[in-house]
DNA sequence: TCTGTTAATCGTAATATTGCAATAAACAAA
DNA sequence: TTTGTTTATTGCAATATTACGATTAACAGA
């Protein structure tokens, strides 16, 4: 169906998955780890740097802000973005609880 | 399209969004979850547990399954699956290497 | 005001994902 | 061998995602 049964799931489950699911595709990834590495909050340049399409690029920036990884500043007529530091730290807490998680017993059962 | 133009991206950028991609789903991390909570390899009572149908959590575990982040072992009729803690290990280090890149400059620039 | 620049939005095509009913496969026990 | 139990696979239908051309919006400078 396309559509996941969200209400079966715990809210911690659910944000997991949302968080998880933004970071699922290479172009997105690209972008945050450029904002890092370019920290003068980069506009449009990532048009250039990614090779993807201009809708494109904006369609993906559009979901970083949407789970508010990302802040975006008009200036004059392009738009400067750069990483939402809170937003970021809150979002490690609970990925890196995630992963962390471990067995009680240390020994594979199968 | 619907396709990700992996080719236009690093091996390390698209082994992230891979392994993103498959905590995208909450039934996923639901599943991974309970193999962590127990760790004497639950097999079919997933089924029961997350209240999915059968076929819809075997898919889910084919999946993790190919990724390598879990095992399953044939007993009798029934399937018994855990965490493959070696593959788990590996990928942590891939996603909190990720997670825990940091800006040069502390301060937001917009 | 007109022109150029930059970014967002709209519309659409191609592909992927999710979910499940129906079925098959694999095995244990009678 | 037959029957029941468990899991995988197949075949769909519904929805989501990805990508981009065309367009719009917003602004700066001439």
């Amino acid at each position: 169906m396309g559509l996941a049964k969200t209400e079966m799931f715990t809210d911690l489950q659910n944000e997991i998955a949302l968080f998880a699911k933004v970071f699922g595709h290479p172009a997105r990834v690209s972008i945050l780890q450029h904002l890092f590495k370019i920290n003068t909050c980069v506009c449009g340049d990532l048009v250039e740097e990614i090779g993807l399409a201009q809708p494109t690029i904006s369609q993906h920036l559009k979901e970083l802000k949407h789970l508010g990884l990302i802040k975006g500043n008009v200036e004059g007529t392009s738009v400067c973005y750069c990483i939402n530091q809170d937003n970021w730290k809150a979002m490690k807490k609970v990925m890196t609880e995630f992963l962390n998680q471990d067995l009680t017993q240390k020994q594979d059962c199968c």
